[in-house]
DNA sequence: CGGTTGCACTTTTTT
DNA sequence: AGTGCAACCG
């Protein structure tokens, strides 16, 4: 089979590379995924490599998805896991180790795994454990110091060693209870599922073997982005044939505050001796201006390879640079822009991405968007499965299947109210522990339990009873959740008649219909607790709004980038770091400027909403990085504003007429919700963004 | 025990 | 400006 054609020389070279390490350094744009996934492909068709012995790692679970569906394509096979090479992220890759062959080194089979919130949580409770109540040790940042020597695999007895401050003193204490606590729950934290995958490797050379033995190709993506204990794991995985792929670019690192050392791939051919490199240098996505202007602002940064990316197209329009008066202002620009191309059928919605550096910043965007009635999506933000009723429901998941869960257990304890407080459930969690049995066992023999109140034991009872009989899990993960919501009234608890009650309630008929695709309950957690922001499905052709950290890998006809403010971009937290962080800070602009593929626009704001506060701040560096390669666009106010009339042109008595309420007056008004007190009688608080009224 | 109120804090970026 | 939480009250 042929699984060249289409491609240019290098990636040709890339594709059809013999047995042997190679290092792949593939500019923006410059066809990394179709190299890849050519390669792979090339691989299993033409090499007679089992599908399973190939081990791919991606960056995100949609990375590891979107090869997955273009392999099938290549290959003309069924797009099903029992053809298909081991493909997901890091994360994803150590979990289904640690299932398998964890017990060697201690970690039960069903583990559970602790995201940011459950690790913040857990080191709330460990820092109470200790009697650590200084205000000044913030578990955010306790957590992030964690996460630091975790990454760096660093653990709490080495740490307490190096603590010298009474402040990493104090650290040292809560990791190492942090840890105690961790273990004894049965979970592992994101940072725990590489360092144990390392450890597993380290102490059980049988284990390491047997999967050495099978990856008989290792590919990684995005490997400037590999931290200490994901570059450990690599080092462990190849063996003596050296079969391992790499591509990455150095320009795009932007990960380096998480542990990520974009020195592991400038290293690549010291570790690697007699590797092959391939430099993927023409760029297939965007026109000539964009290229130039993105290049120009990257060769601004010291630490850095040479390279030139180049395009056979044409230079096309200019980047533009708009500046605005405020945000609210730069808002109306992007959306009314969109609006109207999108009006004259010129674009779709889903050619725009709109790009900021916090995740504060979507929120004026999100306004602007609705007012021009232009459908968007957010990735990243509040994550479908970190909303409220949702992690009730896997807290509930988690502890069925993992019964010694506490983080779970005191998260839903209470949940439906059952009149267990605060002072109830530890009561009982301390003779839960006393006592050796699981959190479940515990609970159906509540009555045991010394020190709790009748009402108290008959409700913990009664859940014990519930949970109890979830333990065996002969039934699909969709029909215990249904299961669970009935018996526990889930729902009804829910309907506490706000407005967002409908929205819960819509958010957990859609858990259950993604429970749907799994049939068993580990798997699905799994899924759950792995899922990236940017793994989000979307619906209807929309714009898409995220922050340029989420926009990596991704590409759109038309970026706008906006909030290109010194102390916005580059952020003012790094000010007081040093110059790597700057570089990183401009080797994100470079990211978000190559996501673009015709058009550009830059915008900042003289004058921007901060804490509630406004503040000034002078244009970006950034945009004077650019040079010659933009232009700047003179802003007619007037223009565009006359498409957004105020929002709130009303005043109290005024009449109005509502599709669904009928007509009524204005009795109140409170910024952009209005009371209206309709001729039938009732009385409505509405938002006039979204309540359709006309003058009545 | 559960609800409400007021205060403090927030904004990097995420597996 | 919005949120989370601690301290209060019923």
């Amino acid at each position: 089979m042929n699984f060249t054609e289409g491609l240019n020389e290098a990636q040709i070279q890339a594709v059809t590379a013999n047995a042997g390490p190679v290092l792949i350094l593939a500019g923006a744009g410059s066809g990394k995924t179709k190299t890849l996934t050519h390669r792979i492909a090339y691989l299993i068709g033409n090499k007679n490599i089992w599908p399973n012995q190939i081990l791919a790692v991606t960056f995100t679970n949609k990375a590891a998805k979107e090869m997955r569906e273009r392999l099938a394509g290549l290959l003309n096979q069924a797009n099903t896991r029992g053809f298909m090479p081991w493909m997901g992220t890091f994360h994803g890759i150590c979990v289904r180790l640690l299932r398998q062959d964890g017990h060697a080194i201690g970690i039960a089979a069903n583990f559970v795994i602790y995201d940011e919130d459950d690790r913040q949580g857990l080191i709330k409770q460990a820092m109470k454990s200790v009697g650590i109540t200084d205000s000044n040790i913030k578990p955010k940042s306790v957590s992030g110091m964690i996460s630091t020597a975790k990454n760096e695999m660093i653990g709490p007895d080495e740490f307490a060693q190096t603590a010298t401050y009474p402040f990493q003193q104090s650290v040292a204490k809560i990791y190492h209870e942090y840890e105690r606590m961790r273990r004894e729950a049965g979970a592992l934290d994101f940072d725990d599922l590489l360092l144990e995958t390392v450890r597993l490797f380290r102490e059980v050379d049988d284990v390491r073997r047997k999967w050495q033995r099978q990856f008989v190709h290792i590919l990684i993506d995005e490997y400037q982005d590999t931290n200490a204990a994901q570059y450990a794991i690599v080092k462990q995985l190849v063996g003596p044939e050296r079969n391992i792929c790499v591509v990455g670019d150095d320009w795009q690192s932007i990960y380096s505050w998480r542990g990520a050392d974009f020195k592991n791939i400038l290293n690549f051919e010291r570790d690697f001796p007699g590797a092959l490199v391939v430099k993927l240098e023409q760029n297939y996505r965007s026109t000539g201006a964009i290229l130039e202007a993105a290049h120009n602002v990257i060769t601004k940064n010291v630490q850095r390879t040479d390279k030139k990316l180049w395009t056979a197209e044409g230079a096309g329009s200019p980047v533009q640079v708009h500046e605005l008066y405020d945000e609210a202002e730069e808002a109306r620009l992007v959306a009314s822009r969109i609006s109207s191309q999108v009006a004259i059928g010129a674009r779709q919605p889903d050619d725009y991405a709109v790009l900021y550096r916090t995740n504060a910043q979507s929120y004026i965007m999100e306004r602007a968007l609705l007012q021009a009635r232009v459908p968007y999506q957010i990735v990243g933000g509040v994550r479908f499965y970190d909303r409220k009723e949702i992690k009730d429901i896997i807290a509930y998941l988690r502890l069925i299947y993992q019964p010694n869960d506490r983080m779970s257990f005191s998260r839903i304890a209470n949940v439906p109210g059952r009149g267990v407080g605060s002072t109830s459930l530890e009561r009982f969690m301390i003779w839960q522990s006393r006592t050796g049995m699981d959190i479940i066992e515990a609970l159906v023999r509540v009555q045991e339990a010394d020190g709790l109140t009748p009402r108290a034991k008959n409700s913990l009872g009664k859940l014990g009873e519930i949970l109890d009989g979830f333990r065996v899990l002969d039934r699909e993960p969709s029909q215990i959740i249904e299961e669970l919501l009935e018996r526990i009234g889930y729902l009804n608890y829910l309907r506490d008649g706000t407005p967002q009650a409908e929205d819960r309630e819509e958010n957990v008929s859609s858990l259950v219909s993604d429970a749907k695709t799994f049939a068993a309950l580990p798997e699905f957690l799994e899924e759950v607790a792995l899922m990236t922001s940017a793994d989000e499905a979307k619906g209807q052709p929309s714009v898409t709004l995220m922050t340029l950290h989420a926009a990596k890998g991704l590409e759109y006809p038309v970026v706008f980038m906006v909030g290109l403010e010194e102390g916005i971009f580059p952020h003012s937290r790094i000010h007081d770091a040093g110059p790597s962080e700057l570089e990183e800070e401009r080797r994100l602009c470079y990211v978000g400027m190559t996501r673009a593929r015709e058009e550009l626009h830059i915008s900042y704001a003289a004058s921007r909403l901060q804490f509630g506060q406004r503040g000034y701040n002078p244009p970006s560096r950034f945009i004077a990085d650019m040079g010659n390669a933009v232009a700047a666009v003179e802003q007619q106010s007037d223009q565009y504003m006359d498409d957004f009339p105020e929002a709130v042109a009303y005043d109290i008595n005024d009449r109005v007429r509502s599709a669904q309420f009928g007509t009524g007056t204005i009795v109140d008004i409170d910024g952009l919700a209005v009371t209206v007190l309709f001729d039938s009688g009732q009385s409505k608080k509405l938002n006039v963004e979204y309540a359709r009224l006309e003058r009545a």
